[in-house]
DNA sequence: GGCTGGAGCGC
DNA sequence: CGTCGCCGAGGCGCTCCAGCC
């Protein structure tokens, strides 16, 4: 029943209701027309500290809406300039009740730039829903929206107590807000925007790069956006800043440009596409998805597969840590209730992962051949049919890892075989699609979807082994590290009796074989007769040649640096790769990681004998330490990063 | 010197 | 109209550091 939104009770801010009686009435249209386009508003902030109360406040608001944008097919770069240069609005208020600048009280006066002063934070947060309800955004869109902004926003609609708060979203909530951002459970964010998704940049690119270290505005815009950005001020901004024309001028070109910027950020990771994909692909529910909750995609994606099998079964009941409690308390009436305190970071290993060899340290000046397994847990679940449906996993529950057995050869294939076969195929199927792609940023974009795809099935293992999940199942997680432990092993010792190969490291996956050749066709060989020899013991396991290097530093476990050859038929061009070791990590200074940089490129230089690079290593020591001493370093050198 | 816990990496 | 539900979080291995006994 379709009813028009006035005329029947008043349930969301919406022009139509549908109201459906029963979900069986629902089915999937044949035939769809195609999803219609979306309504993208990105929004930022900027908050000023309370002196007294000590609260965040809103001082700055700034939103760029972007029309018209399609959840399938990705944003050419040239609509998103386009809705740049024009900022729908951005309003600002006075801080500490101290009048604006004259010049911004002129620039508003005249609405250049579309900015709008209005007189305190309450008028600015009704500001702030007017808009939304007039533009009536389906995606709202900022950078870190849900971990910061959107989560003070309503904290501030509470405080000031908005009239109709939940205009944010598009379903009419008369909740008390005070009270719902007061409790203490999670995030109400995605809540009080009911009926809009809720697309953070942050969240987003986390897990799409997840090799990123730095995800600030500045650092994404200029590793993926190819924009280096003026040295800017944080989302925090300080009121002395509200009291010169320059410095508030800066502050809302920032706020623009953040809001800009997470648009861009979003297109050029196809986050609304791929999260649809992502989502298709799961059959859960698409805000979820930007959430980024992957145990609940996993779990989704293995509801489905389960409603399809015959003989229907019943679906493991989800429990929460009480539920889990109370069972364990059933089960063993007698024993003392262990209080474990559950702590917020992680908590000690439950069970052996990944092996790790002990690196033959030192500094290799000839070919190091890298050989890595292809996703490697998802296919040793392919290959053994690890499964709930191939095995008894309550019968070894509390078993010792060396009780567990593989299941029967010859058993039909298990739930999550088949799941993890469907997505290596998609895939495949991704990849070759991009290798005959000529546009480059599509390829990029189908090099996104296909590392999705990837890590939903590698997140498929991780949530056998999360107590949370509904299909959290230790004996299945233990086994499958177990069988990669050995399958490296396997590998390793293959290589050292079969190729008198001299493994020097190897780490979960991987193995790296120094040869002493010198002579690339040599190299090649060795590794494809190495990897041959390797696949043909497997069915699914597959292991492939991930790299060769020059030269290579090896001084600790994860801890290495070498010398990549980027191209096997261009041996002489050469890429730096760093793991592990200080300059790859924010916990030290910048100065520190330019030296340790600076011994890394000696010791690794082709032109430079071991002694010489030292000898450098040295000197630069030396210079540096004067340079330290006289103060010649900039501040900025020393700062560093370490969350507490 | 051994132990523990936290942070931040690697896979 | 308010209450109820009380969730919401992929894994382990390793090094390095601080702090404690």
């Amino acid at each position: 029943t379709l009813f028009r939104s006035k005329l029947c009770e008043r349930i969301a801010y919406t022009k139509f209701v549908v109201r459906v009686d029963s979900p069986e009435k629902i089915c999937v249209m044949k035939d769809q027309p195609g999803a219609p386009p979306l309504t993208v508003l990105a929004l930022s902030f900027k908050m000023v500290l309370h002196p007294k109360t000590n609260q965040h406040e809103i001082a700055v608001v700034a939103g760029v809406l972007m029309p018209e944008v399609s959840s399938s097919t990705p944003v050419e770069s040239g609509m998103i300039m386009h809705a740049a240069s024009a900022p729908n609005f951005v309003a600002v208020r006075p801080v500490n009740h101290k009048p604006v600048p004259i010049g911004i009280q002129e620039q508003a006066r005249t609405k250049t730039g579309g900015l709008e002063l209005v007189p305190n934070e309450q008028a600015l947060l009704n500001f702030v829903l007017a808009k939304v309800m007039k533009l009536d955004p389906d995606v709202i869109l900022g950078h870190d929206l849900t971990g910061f902004g959107l989560d003070v926003f309503l904290n501030r609609l509470a405080s000031c107590k908005t009239r109709d708060w939940s205009r944010i979203g598009r379903l009419i909530q008369r909740k008390d807000l005070n009270a719902m951002v007061k409790s203490k459970l999670g995030n109400h964010v995605p809540d009080a925007l009911a009926g809009r998704l809720v697309l953070d940049t942050l969240v987003s690119a986390k897990e799409l790069c997840p090799r990123e270290k730095d995800y600030s505005i500045p650092a994404l815009a200029e590793s993926l956006l190819n924009r280096k950005l003026h040295p800017r001020t944080d989302a925090l901004a300080t009121p002395i800043a509200f009291e010169y024309e320059q410095t508030l001028n800066a502050l809302l070109r920032e706020c623009v440009q953040d809001a800009e910027i997470s648009l861009q950020l979003s297109n050029t990771l196809s986050v609304l596409p791929l999260s649809r994909q992502l989502t298709s692909l799961s059959g859960n529910v698409w805000s979820k998805t930007l959430r980024g909750a992957r145990a609940e995609r996993i779990e989704f994606l293995l509801c489905h597969e389960l409603a399809l099998i015959k003989p229907k079964l019943l679906l493991p009941d989800k429990l929460s840590k009480y539920d889990r409690k109370a069972l364990e308390a059933a089960s063993n009436p007698g024993s003392a209730i262990v209080q474990t305190e559950e702590k917020a970071g992680r908590r000690k290993p439950q069970y052996a992962g990944g092996l790790v060899l002990e690196p033959k340290k030192g500094l290799y000046d000839r070919y190091v051949l890298q050989l890595d397994f292809n996703s490697l847990y998802p296919s040793i679940i392919q290959e053994y049919n690890i499964c709930f449906t191939t095995m008894d996993v309550d019968a070894m529950k509390n078993k010792a890892e060396d009780e567990i057995e593989l299941p029967e050869a010859g058993l039909a294939e298990g739930v999550l075989p088949r799941v993890l076969r469907r997505l290596v195929e998609q895939r495949r199927a991704v990849k070759a699609v991009m290798k005959k792609e000529q546009d480059a940023a599509k390829v990029k974009q189908l090099d996104i979807r296909q590392l999705a795809i990837k890590l939903t099935a590698n997140s498929l293992y991780g949530c056998l082994g999360f107590e949370n999940s509904r299909f959290f199942a230790r004996p299945l997680a233990q086994l499958i590290t177990l069988q990669g432990r050995e399958t490296l092993q396997r590998t390793i010792d293959l290589a050292r009796d079969s190729f008198n190969a001299e493994v020097i490291y190897g780490d979960t996956d991987s193995l790296f074989v120094y040869t002493g050749l010198e002579d690339m066709m040599k190299v090649r060989a060795l590794g494809t007769e190495l990897k041959r020899e390797v696949n043909k013991r497997y069915k699914t396991l597959e292991i492939e040649i991930d790299a060769v290097y020059a030269r290579m530093l090896l001084l600790k476990k994860k801890k290495y640096a070498a010398m990549k050859v980027a191209s096997l038929n261009e041996p002489q061009n050469l890429v730096r790769e760093v793991k592990g070791l200080d300059l790859v990590r924010h916990d030290w200074c910048g100065l520190s990681r330019m030296v340790s940089s600076f011994a890394v490129d000696q010791l690794l230089s082709k032109d430079l004998s071991a002694d010489d690079a030292i000898g450098n290593v040295l000197t630069n020591l030396d210079f540096i330490a004067n340079q330290v001493m006289t103060n010649q370093i900039a501040l900025q050198q020393y700062i560093i990063t370490r969350s507490l």
